[in-house]
DNA sequence: CAATAATATTCCTTTACAGGTATATACCTT
DNA sequence: AAGGTATATACCTGTAAAGGAATATTATTG
């Protein structure tokens, strides 16, 4: 961990809607569309993002068929996850994280229910 | 602190020059000069980076006579001091951080010792 | 007031990257 | 193979910002 790194987790950080992203995969790992249909956001938009955060390696990749499921990296550094946990706590107090967080639990995020429609 | 503001802290964080000066400045208040010198930066680098911090309240400045002093901002957020924390532990592994470190030590930082030369 | 020192700002060029539209790719189903 | 679904990529435009050169600003000293 040296100090190109440090800032790349930084650059990753300093994006709204990649904050929002890492606020929901550190709940649970979640397929693109269900990210999408909770953030309210384009495809493009969150496929983009999930890509510059794989690319700086704070997520990772699975394909299960037609989706792909995006987890927090394994290998994650303490520096990000020290930020996941504020993150955290400040999910408490900003309507935006909160109230990602709460479509997030009213949403079915089983693989299955991937249709955009539901 | 919302999440706009939480971004724009991420951003002062996702630059090399500005971790180094927050590194040097997490130990005491410094005159531009000296920051200067011992980053071995130009002045208009570190100038235009403190500029930065400052416009986005991370830093605050006081004239004494001919020379700015600049610290860490008193009202300094949660995140931000989270994270000088993690920038303090990494200046142990980082050479950079540790040899910025170092240099600070080794040079006279009373405000009376600004001449570029010395 | 002139000269000097410390710092800030302006102007310029280059690069990163956000977000949109359109299109491509990968996989599944029939 | 064809069509559909989920996701990724290419191309474009606009904006932020990094860093350098030159210049301006602010304060001190003679």
């Amino acid at each position: 961990m040296n100090s190109e790194e440090l800032c790349r987790v930084y650059r990753c950080l300093c994006d709204v809607t990649r904050l929002r992203i890492l606020n929901l995969l550190g709940e649970d790992a979640l397929c693109v569309c269900h990210i999408q249909q909770v953030l309210g956001e384009s495809q493009v938009k969150i496929s983009k993002h999930l890509a510059y955060l794989k690319s700086h390696r704070l997520v990772e990749s699975e394909r299960r068929a037609n989706w792909m499921i995006y987890r927090i990296a394994d290998a994650s550094n303490p520096i990000l996850e020290e930020n996941l946990k504020c993150l955290q706590d400040l999910s408490n107090e900003d309507p935006l994280f909160m109230d990602d967080l709460q479509r997030l639990q009213a949403t079915d995020t089983s693989v299955v229910c991937c249709t955009t429609s539901g």
